[in-house]
DNA sequence: GCCGTTTTCGGCCCGACTGTTTTCAGTCG
């Protein structure tokens, strides 16, 4: 699937187009590339099967842009892309992280100095060449220079588990100042993103006005011990740094504004932006503090009137990114996401039998506290010999052990699982008639990570094949902010899923599958399944973060196994 | 360049903060 590289494409055409100042176009391809980048089906298809006509038909896609994907579609290049290259060949992609450096700065650095990268403009600042540049000084050049050390670090977005204790401090600081009225995380923390560039926390106070409370309010914020470094700080807006170069804006806004400003600050901008299309189109006006039509505020201080009065139901923030979901909200077709409270059980965890850190005691012990039904242990087996993975032999011991344990729970059940790993040929390391004595078979692919997708999509279809299979555990091998995946045709994988009736797990360690493919999962008709992973009795409720990606994927209760309360 | 329950032409989201310059452009979200 390539639809990401076109979308890389035609968005750095927009960056290049806003070199140019020419209005408006920049922002249609950048409106492409964003469609193109969230499209379920891979663009060659739709192209396939409906030639222009079909691409055309994407959002924002029109004759001119669907031209220019018929002819990466064939070529695998777009000229103009070349020849606005030419122009000004700058390596845009890479200025435009440096923070405060946007396409103006990056223009005249390149038109005055030559600036065509971050190497150059490392160098120029070093002969204190930009800071004389007209619109630039020597707090620019500072910011710059310190932004490019970062950039260096190799730093940029994070996972939300890996920042939730740095999240939980803000608010537990925060919430005790007994001004605040109100008090929330938003942005694509609150989305529940995979990955998190920033974290936005929202505050109410009664009056904005109160110089003092907001004072006070900002200094708590900014005068934190995690902080490194105060970006900016404002009456309504202050931004730091903490230890680990994650950037926090805290917005302050009066209690009357929270509900508006909650609603903007949650994004998406996409989603923004599609909402404030709809409040024009009726006369109002949205923004951060509230609903208005005219001068007159008609709502500001709950996120749901203002859906409400936009005509469409409130909009749980995970679907948030204007994909379909506006238009669901209009028609009261929105679905009822999966809550965590309908988890029944966790299918996926390790014990000290291998790899893991607790007995299998110890974890259903955890599971009982947590409140499910049932816990799968799902060792791995013989072939992954750093994980002490089981034998047939081994896992014929385990069933004893388990059994033993079983007896003494009442409304609760051990389930004895196993994650086999899947060979290169596509065959199982463990024997049928063992697998015949499971509750339930995972499979999962732990080596030949560099096969090629025809390869490795054979392989792991040739597995799904075995009809003890039940379910498919990290389907496609990534782990999020961390490992790309192994090359495989998704598509594939689902349709036989769907086939054989098997279940795919979204992995919520490795957060995999992902909510886009989770979504295309269930569109096609296949069931998944929520679990922890966890080689440790505490990280069991780490579960949480592939129920986000569930939501994200619009899945409800029904579309996971490990909501029933049986299996 | 795209789009259309008032449009096939004339619109295209909006406000805060910084750094620079002396009234505002650029960046960011």
């Amino acid at each position: 699937m390539k639809n990401q590289e076109l979308a890389e494409l035609l968005f750095e055409i927009g960056d290049f187009l806003d070199l140019g100042e020419v209005p408006f176009k920049p922002d249609a391809y950048k409106k492409a590339a964003i469609a193109i980048d969230s499209l379920e089906e891979d663009i060659f298809n739709v192209y396939k099967k409906d030639g222009i006509k079909g691409l055309e038909k994407i959002n924002g896609v029109g004759k001119s842009i669907a031209l220019k994907i018929e002819e990466f579609i064939k070529t695998g290049k777009i000229k103009y892309y070349k020849e606005l290259k030419k122009e000004s060949p700058i390596n845009l992609e890479e200025l435009k992280m440096v923070e405060g450096l946007g396409v103006r700065k990056i223009k005249k650095l390149w038109q005055e100095l030559k600036i065509r990268n971050l190497k150059d403009l490392e160098k120029a600042i070093e002969d204190h060449k930009v800071s004389q540049l007209f619109g630039f000084g020597d707090k620019t050049e500072k910011n710059i220079l310190e932004s490019i050390k970062f950039l260096r670090q190799g730093q940029g977005r994070f996972v939300l588990r890996d920042i939730l204790e740095e999240i939980e401090k803000v608010e537990e600081k925060i919430k005790k100042i007994k001004e605040v009225v109100s008090f929330s995380i938003a942005g694509s923390a609150r989305r529940k993103k995979e990955t998190i560039g920033d974290v936005d926390f929202l505050v109410a106070i009664k009056d904005v006005s109160d110089k003092y409370v907001v004072e006070k309010i900002m200094n708590t914020f900014a005068q934190m011990d995690s902080v490194v470094k105060i970006i900016a700080k404002g009456e309504t807006k202050t931004s730091i740094k903490i230890k680990n170069n994650l950037n926090m804006d805290l917005r302050l806004v009066s209690q009357s504004s929270f509900g508006a400003a909650l609603q903007y600050f949650t994004g998406s901008k996409e989603h923004n932006i599609a909402l404030r299309r709809i409040a024009m189109k009726k006369g109002y006006k949205l923004n951060e503090y509230g609903l208005f039509r005219g001068e007159a505020k008609i709502e500001g201080e709950y996120e749901e009137k203002i859906y409400e009065r936009l005509g469409l139901k409130w909009i749980p923030p995970e679907l948030r990114e204007n994909q379909g979901e506006i238009e669901m909200a209009i028609k009261n077709e929105l679905p009822e996401l999966v809550e965590l409270e309908d988890i029944k059980g966790d299918l996926h965890c390790h014990t000290n039998w291998n790899g893991g850190k607790n007995s299998i005691e110890e974890l259903a012990k955890e599971a009982i506290n947590l409140g499910y039904s049932y816990i799968g242990i799902n060792d791995h087996t013989k072939s992954l010999k750093i994980e002490n993975g089981l034998d047939e032999k081994r896992i014929k011991e385990q069933r004893k052990e388990i059994d033993i344990l079983n007896k003494s729970f009442k409304d609760f059940k051990i389930l004895q699982g196993s994650e086999v790993d899947i060979l290169a040929d596509g065959s199982l390391d463990i024997n049928n008639e063992t697998l015949k004595t499971l509750d339930y078979v995972s499979i999962s692919v732990h080596s030949g990570f560099k096969m090629n997708k025809k390869d490795m999509t054979k392989r792991v279809l040739k597995a799904m094949d075995n009809h003890y299979v039940k379910i498919l555990n990290h389907p496609t091998g990534m782990i999020v902010n961390k490992r790309e995946g192994y090359n495989i045709d998704i598509e594939a994988i689902i349709n036989k899923a769907l086939k054989n009736n098997i279940a795919i797990e979204i992995n919520s360690y490795r957060g995999d599958l992902n909510s886009q493919f989770a979504k295309l999962a269930k569109e096609r008709g296949v069931k998944l399944v929520i679990n922890s992973d966890a080689h440790d009795k505490k990280e069991l409720k780490n579960l949480e973060f592939g129920l986000y990606i569930a939501r994200r994927a619009y899945l409800t209760k029904n579309d996971i196994l490990n909501t029933y309360e049986k299996i």
